[in-house]
DNA sequence: GTCTATATCGGGATAGAC
DNA sequence: GTCTATCCCGATATAGAC
């Protein structure tokens, strides 16, 4: 019995995330999803009532996945600078290598906000804590009374939207393929460093801190 | 005579803009644009042979207009930090307004990326001009050495990231409507501040500053 | 569980009258 | 230039045999 074939649930599954992730709710076809997975449009009824409990699935799995990865780093236990390193670092390269995810949420979040909404309410995300330890470590570590949603979306807008953004800046600057490599491999020292030198700059002038 | 009433063709352009943003190609119903500019399907064939065609024509005058934006400000003749906190206050406003535009453009550059491409390409955008004085200040007013594209993209990311990312922010950390109105306005001082802060980091630690 | 065949419908595009 | 009517294809979904 060979266990490194997967059940055709999971074919399917795996086949409608590539799709989904590629195309969107929109540009993704049934076919395509079959055809990957190796069987026929029937079968895919079969398994999922239809197109729209299929893309919730994915969309589920994958919005859960993106918020584990944004937020379990900065739950653990090390100083806010070194989280801000790996995290900067390990982002980059997940996004890189799953480029398509983070428009998949976006796009999907502007496509059919009310139906998600209340998909990712169920989901019980507690973001109330990891705030809490990164305006805790903050204060301790750098004497800091700053929001700290306003210094997680910086963190998040530095590291995010040049993955996001690639074929758009890529485009207006005319770069090539091979240079973008080498932009993002930089950025892994640039992002931090440029949040290090703003915070460094909060503590030495404590009156302008406080938000 | 009313000159208020628009022309049929511009009656269907604008309506067309206004489906495509929020809709994308894919997403986006001929009847749906119909309806909206007040004619009906035929019409529209009539004006333009086909669906590409008007998607084009919106493609191209959004991307313009996007990236018209993203430069003349920082080629005018100011102070660099002048620049920013103009630009920063400029775009969160903007894309507030139509917050459609940048997530329509970074999706259609990943549903279509070869066609729009040449389309692009076409429109012979100059951001050597935009990076060259971006160094220039950098260098001039701050004594800076650094790759002014990491500056720019950094710029952009906490811009325009957060404006794009709204349902996903919103949804994660279950903010209001109103509490979200009050995060931008926030944004437009914290923003450039934490980018003065960190660009005043480079400067005492030059060392590093070389990128 | 998996297939083939088919129903059904939505949506882009065209014909042709006015 | 603008309309109604219609064509036609592609895509979701279902029926039913094996």
């Amino acid at each position: 019995m060979d266990t490194t074939v997967q059940s055709t649930e999971d074919r399917i599954h795996e086949a409608a995330r590539k799709v989904f992730h590629q195309k969107g709710f929109n540009g993704a076809r049934m076919q395509e999803i079959a055809d990957l997975a190796g069987i026929n449009k029937a079968l895919l009824h079969y398994y999922f009532r239809n197109k729209e409990s299929l893309f919730e699935k994915v969309f589920n799995e994958t919005f859960s996945q993106i918020v584990s990865n944004m937020t379990k780093i900065f739950l653990s236990e090390m100083a806010l600078m070194s989280k801000i390193e790996i995290f900067v670092n390990f982002y980059i390269n997940f996004i890189s290598q799953h480029s398509y995810v983070v428009p998949f949420i976006i796009n999907a979040l502007y496509e059919k906000p009310e139906q998600l909404r209340e998909i990712i309410t169920r989901q019980n995300v507690s973001p109330e804590l990891l705030l809490e330890q990164i305006r805790k470590q903050l204060k301790e570590e750098m004497g800091l009374d700053i929001d700290p949603l306003h210094i997680y979306v910086n963190i998040l807008g530095l590291t995010i939207f040049p993955v996001v953004a690639k074929p758009l800046i890529q485009s207006i600057f005319a770069i090539s393929d091979e240079r973008m490599v080498v932009f993002f491999e930089q950025r892994k020292t640039i992002v931090p460093t440029f949040i290090s030198n703003a915070l460094k700059g909060y503590e030495k002038n404590k009156s302008l801190a406080k938000i």
